[in-house]
DNA sequence: AACCACCATCGAATTTCTCGATGGATAATG
DNA sequence: CATTATCCATCGAGAAATTCGATGGTGGTT
């Protein structure tokens, strides 16, 4: 027969106690067994693990080699099984989430969800906004975190996490980084990369409409599209931190407009029909106790 | 009393199986075995893993969660389980080297001696030179690599394993990287940077113990002193390949000197009295095998 | 020398595991 | 529609392993 994970156990209780005495009374055994488990364990090793120098119980080189192996395997058991208790609690399995901008803010619930949640897996995926929506609804994510909209479906609740402060800015070598101040009508003259999910709803379009226009689907197209200068663009600032912070893209000093900080609104939406499980809930209540505005740079 | 072993072996053979009886048939258990194992593993866990469903038995979303765990476990338990049975072989459970001069030649024989011996644990020291020897003679170390030596303590055995080229080389900046060719005298003039344990033994000290001399006692360090411009060096060839192809050091083509190319030999040393392990001879023999010339740039 | 702590071994009691058989349920087949 | 085959859970008997307490040998300690 196989060895067991008794056994295993015994065998690290014995090289951490330093005897089989000791291992004995900790594990709450009788001494016999410990010895002759460990005996029957190296009988099924091939090797012998401790060093039985009467009255000084030490491991061999080779044990002390297999002690880290069987520390591993024990430290697996004890993963699987508060594993299961989690799982044993209604807790799912798996939690999918629909991010439409990944920006760092993000970042600190996720941490702190990971060791709340260590086993879980978790899918974060950024489809493209709508298709958000429709993840939501098919079952294929059970958050989402999103652009506000107008209305939403009504399978849908949502709540608003926080603002985002969308920012004009354009890469460092961008000729409109050049100028102290920016006119309205200096932004006329460069093209403009807009998000389109939003260009025909910002009020950016209303005024802008003339401008030679850019549209990508996502943020981080945007983003690479600013960095490698092809015109100015509205990102979420606390997107593009580390971009400012390293002067790769500058924020543009709009002259004479009121709206230089315009915010737009990040939503949390889940289905109503599909009961959230207790990760979501968590991670849920973790979104919206810290606001995103809080978190601004 | 805990889940065992073979209850996991079960839960992922029925996992693979699709089935009680085919995991069954596969394992050479009764169906009825596999069943009530399986259903007390469940009961351990607390979490039901397969959804019986009378003709088709499916994993549950937990069960599928913990199989990648279970699994795990027992990928660990085999790893045990070849690693005491090379240990039972009277393989070493860990083996030190002890290498003068770092270079990539070694690693093709290493990567090879990981694959066979995966389970060892290899050290790799790098001391000073006569520091090797006094390792290998107190069981620090067990195979040696070094420079090779005119005589050697009796207790040591030793094989030449190759040669390397030395070469002499400079900084891309440094003045003598910028002549076509460099004459003798020309070497006078600027700082040599100097192999400590071998200042004394090789042919360059007779003719060039007038030059500005700068000392380290690892080639390491010597590299480093050359990538900075401190002076010039000579270096083994295949140690700084990588620093030649890049154009961070310049081979210094030397004008009518016979000796162009230095051959140090590369010996391979262990302890007559401390018995080599298996996996210290298999080692051996694939260092030797390949001799070090052959891999010559 | 007496004592104490340590470990291996032994036999009996207990627990667990395994087997084969049985029964209920479903899907394919004639 | 009956038959057959396959699937799984359950049961009881037998086999196997584990556990316990006791015993004996060994080496330090007082």
């Amino acid at each position: 027969m196989r060895y067991s994970l008794e056994q295993l156990e015994m065998f690290v209780a014995v090289a951490d106690r330093g005897g089989f005495s000791a291992a004995a009374r900790h594990l709450g055994k009788t001494q016999s067994t410990v010895s002759s488990a460990v005996a029957n364990l190296e009988l099924d090793l091939g090797v012998s693990l401790f060093a039985r120098d009467n009255k000084r119980t030490a491991l061999t080189p080779p044990g002390e080699s297999l002690l880290r192996e069987a520390r591993e395997i024990l430290e697996r058991c004890l993963a699987l099984e508060g594993h299961a208790g989690s799982l044993g609690q209604g807790v799912e399995p798996e939690l999918t989430i629909a991010i439409e901008i990944p920006h760092d803010v993000l970042m600190g619930p996720l941490t702190d969800f990971a060791s709340q949640f260590p086993h879980l897996d978790l899918h974060a995926r950024h489809p493209r906004q709508g298709d958000i929506r429709t993840l939501l609804l098919e079952g294929g994510a059970q958050l989402g975190i999103l652009f506000a909209q107008p209305h939403y479906p009504a399978e849908l609740d949502f709540t608003q996490m926080g603002r985002l402060t969308l920012t004009h800015v354009v890469s460092r070598d961008h000729p409109l980084a050049q100028l102290p101040t920016v006119r309205f009508a200096d932004l006329h003259v460069h093209r403009r990369l807009a998000f389109s999910p939003h260009a025909h709803r910002l009020p950016t379009t209303e005024y802008l409409s003339a401008t030679p226009c850019w549209q990508a689907e996502s943020y981080p197209a945007l983003l690479e599209m600013a960095l490698a200068g092809l015109g100015w663009t509205t990102l979420p600032r606390q997107m593009i931190r580390r971009e400012l912070a390293r002067g790769d893209l500058v924020e543009l000093a709009l002259e004479a407009y009121p709206h230089t900080d315009w915010e737009v609104g990040v939503d949390l939406v889940w289905s109503k029909t599909a009961a959230l499980g207790p990760a979501a809930r968590w991670l849920k209540t973790r979104l919206l106790s810290r606001a995103l505005g809080e978190e601004k740079a």
